[in-house]
DNA sequence: CTTGAAGTGTTACTTTGTATCATGTACGGA
DNA sequence: TCCGTACATGATACAAAGTAACACTTCAAG
């Protein structure tokens, strides 16, 4: 499997083989799950393909559209608890900015840190890797969010004409 | 002025003189906005106050029932449009994991990158100073939101008995 | 085949945030 | 001084996001 390079334009931001990603991200975490032991449930898994599909941030409301159109499920609580499962284990993640949430392209397990960047004209969100910032020592840190707004590739180099 | 030393526990965490950061960081708003032009009226100054003396994150609605009891304003707008403006001044910060504003304690107009560390047991949240994350080229950072969950000094060592 | 833990369905509600329009107020220029 | 414009406030009415609580189902381990 190759490595990213860190310093690279984040392929959210380029023309890529999207239903690759979608059925590599399933491959992925159907065997994370197998091996934790945790249930990838029907309903959690149709809204991992939908975060996925969507490619972009979806609120928790835009994935409940889509299951109740399905027939998965009506009410805010399904999709919350859909999400707040995928969330846990590392399979998708909040944006906090945007009150929405984002399927991890490479979940991995473990607590990755990651940093989002937002792009504020187009909307793309790009996940890449990041280290955790530099920080007062005598603080336990147990989570950290990093989330940039700005503009994409794209975006800086034609701006709406 | 002394610079704080970006290795030490952060006042927030620790005992300190609470009317003196008040006034400080009072006195730091008026002069920053009369500089700017900024118009800090009374329900934007008393906001500030409010946001200073609760020295912790305050949601909207919690200001807002404050401005209310002292007859300054009972609707919603009210509230998130003198947070608006504070927080595009620089004189307050919109933590987002918690949906809420903490006032700065060291306004500066300029547009500092902050990290801020809340503590998940006592809920202080402490501004320090942080250097932006690396990130890719190829992105154009135009705002970066950096917050830390996690246990703070007090609450690491004397764990509720 | 029972039983307990985890997952789902549903009701009802709380909290957070905004669009919009009407009204007021400070302030510079005619 | 009076006026107009820009900014600030007041108020109504919603929209969007999130959750507590309870009943019921399913799964899989003993």
């Amino acid at each position: 499997m190759s490595k990213a390079d860190p310093e690279a334009t984040p392929r959210e931001f380029l023309p890529h083989d999207h239903a690759h990603c979608v059925s590599d991200a399933m491959a992925a975490a159907e065997s994370l799950c197998a091996e934790s032991g945790a249930r990838l449930t029907p309903v959690r898994r149709r809204v991992l393909e939908i975060l996925l599909e969507g490619h972009r941030p979806m609120g928790a409301y835009d994935v409940l559209s889509r299951l109740d159109a399905e027939g998965l499920g009506s009410k805010p609580p399904v999709a919350y608890r859909a999400l707040g499962f995928l969330v846990d284990q590392g399979l998708a993640h909040r944006i906090e900015r945007l009150n929405a949430f984002i399927a991890c392209p490479h979940p991995s397990g473990q607590d990755h840190v990651a940093a989002f960047l937002i792009c504020r004209d187009c909307g793309t969100v790009a996940e890449v890797p990041s280290a955790p910032p530099p920080l007062p020592a005598g603080f336990q840190v147990e989570q950290t969010t990093i989330e940039a707004v700005g503009l994409c590739t794209a975006c800086a180099d034609g701006p709406a004409t």
